[in-house]
DNA sequence: CCAGCGACCGTAAACGTTTACGGAACTATG
DNA sequence: CATAGTTCCGTAAACGTTTACGGTCGCTGG
């Protein structure tokens, strides 16, 4: 005898009553419910995921998919602890169980989406690095299951997402580099088809223009989103005939490795080159400290929460005014490596 | 009409049928088996894992448990993402799903691991940033539950273990310090009671004992594993009255605060004081380069992978000599950091 | 022609829950 | 005392699979 028949058989009574008072229903009495709590407590007793969900056809999971091997995403792993950890504040709140579905670099990630929907693995699903046509998208939405997205894509299908808010980064960045005297800015872009990535130089082309300026083609640097990839754009930089006099980095990972490319061509972030880039752990020790876009991580995960409960009947009603969608803004940090007027030169 | 039933109906066929021809089960006509398979596919159609898991009692899920918030572990950016790239290499072959069970900082790591195997939600668990006393692993010995700790514990029960070999880096790194003249050298420690500090500490107090040398307790330095830390480190260490001369890390995520604090004091690593660290993506970007200790985290993940599955009887036979602990190693990579001869003095 | 066998497939039970339904005991009301 | 209402609890069906068991059919060998 195991589980929930157990318990009933200890305490005499049915496993229906167990059940109830387990599960918090009203018609229960008050002395029943406490004893069957002291049972459960005692034998260590939790209902079994797999029989409780296959009867109410709910898992109370909420699923968190990243691809692994980092060199696709560019977040590295504190970014994802710090917003799952304020994404679990707010489950907590609800009994919800956060899982990160971890989608291999080997796997295409739809059909692995389309495997763990039908699987039925988890209530509710919160989707990142969404890339400009992601399938993904369209597969939840006609599969009717309540998501989230971090990130927009040009496929959205009216669900709620949560993006940060790149062009408001663009145009601050742009309008601060111009009114320094800049002309010539470069900015980088992650090489695979993001779609931060679109929304990002778009927005600049916009602010530059909005100065008279255009954006050179040739100031355009794609790379892998992490260290190496920084390292390259920076030796790509420094190649150039005419070189930019300032750089828009838009990934957090990129910063050190363009620092070491720079530095070792003895060209200084702040002195001759100005820098902005995302704030990350390791920019605050980067020298000359650098001008970075910031944001709450653990924020951004209650929002996130939040966002995809309001989509979620069951849950909707304690996020009432919960915005289906946001840009999520960014706080301009002051360092060094922007200190330089162009017309220094 | 839904599921394996609806699939049964449509081919005129029984559920049983359906689901032997799926399962590859040997006593199904061979086209009989095709047609299913092609009515699978046309329908999108994948066994909901509830009720195959309520059935057969096993879930085809292995849990990696983790803690969110990201200053316990201390593991640097893309540390997790590799390693879990690495075991997903391995579980893809036995059609094995990996996911994250993700401990929320509030949460005790052990109330919520009872929780997980509980609800039967694994089949197997893999372990990180094991403590000394460790409960968790005395909790799933006794659930009688397959898993793997990446990490030793003072309370291990048997189980499977991988760790890095902290022993031989402490070793190798008291041994090349004390070779090049460092009499005072200094080393690091993560705060909490996570295992890898012992065994290092007293690993270098051996170490350093062969050499005729004690451990000047003043010179272990514990912080969070952060670059943050690291910075403090490096400002703790600076206000000694007698300086160490060499400083050996044993977390991957310190490095950057340390040179930081120290570059700021106008005292050069590799020049002035002698590091010895733990390679990360950072790591090939500071200035002057790291010396530290590498390893392949993919392949430390494929390991792990195959350690646990050899533990589990339904897998066992696939890994007929997977050793059931393992120290893996790590290798030295030279830098400029700790180029000084101690003599130089 | 019959027994025996193998290949294939249908039937139904089982996994561990939750919950609609109904019934028993008790209380309140007339 | 009869009736109605309330409170609590037991019964059993249902969720979607897998699999033990047995049955049908066709074939083979005597």
């Amino acid at each position: 005898m195991k589980g929930i028949r157990r318990l009933a058989q200890h305490l005499d009574i049915s496993i229906g009553t167990v059940s109830r008072a387990l599960n918090g229903r009203p018609d229960v009495k008050e002395e029943t419910r406490k004893r069957v709590l002291e049972a459960a407590r005692q034998f260590g007793y939790v209902p079994n995921q797999s029989g409780r969900s296959l009867r109410q056809g709910t898992t109370n999971i909420i699923g968190f998919m990243i691809q692994t091997g980092s060199e696709i995403t560019g977040q590295g792993d504190t970014f994802f602890m710090s917003v799952f950890d304020g994404v679990q504040e707010v489950f907590a709140r609800h009994k919800l169980d956060l899982v990160a579905l971890l989608c291999s670099s080997q796997e295409d990630p739809t059909e692995y989406l389309r495997r763990a929907v039908a699987r039925g693995f988890a209530d509710g699903l919160i989707l990142s690095a969404t890339r400009r046509h992601d399938p993904r998208v369209e597969l939840l939405a006609e599969r009717n299951i309540p998501f989230v997205t971090l990130g927009r894509t040009l496929t959205d299908a009216g669900q709620p997402w949560l993006d940060l808010d790149f062009e408001g980064m663009a145009q601050a960045s742009i309008d601060r580099l111009v009114a320094r005297g800049h002309r010539r800015i470069a900015i980088t872009l992650p090489h695979n088809d993001a779609n931060l990535g679109y929304v990002f130089v778009e927005r600049c082309r916009q602010a530059l223009s909005a100065h008279g300026l255009i954006l050179d083609e040739s100031l355009i640097f794609r790379s892998t989103p992490n260290e190496a990839g920084g390292y390259q754009i920076g030796r790509d930089l420094l190649a150039l005939e005419e070189r930019p006099t300032a750089i828009v980095l838009i990934n957090e990972t990129i910063a050190t490795g363009l620092y070491r490319a720079l530095l070792e061509a003895g060209v200084r972030p702040g002195a001759d080159i100005a820098v902005i880039g995302r704030h990350s752990p390791q920019a605050n020790f980067l020298s000359p400290s650098l001008t970075c876009f910031r944001l709450s991580l653990h924020d951004l995960g209650i929002a996130l929460a939040e966002t995809l409960l309001s989509s979620m009947p069951a849950f909707a009603y304690h996020y009432p005014d919960a915005p289906p969608n946001r840009l999520w803004p960014m706080e301009l940090v002051e360092g060094e490596s922007d200190a330089l007027q162009a017309h220094q030169f």
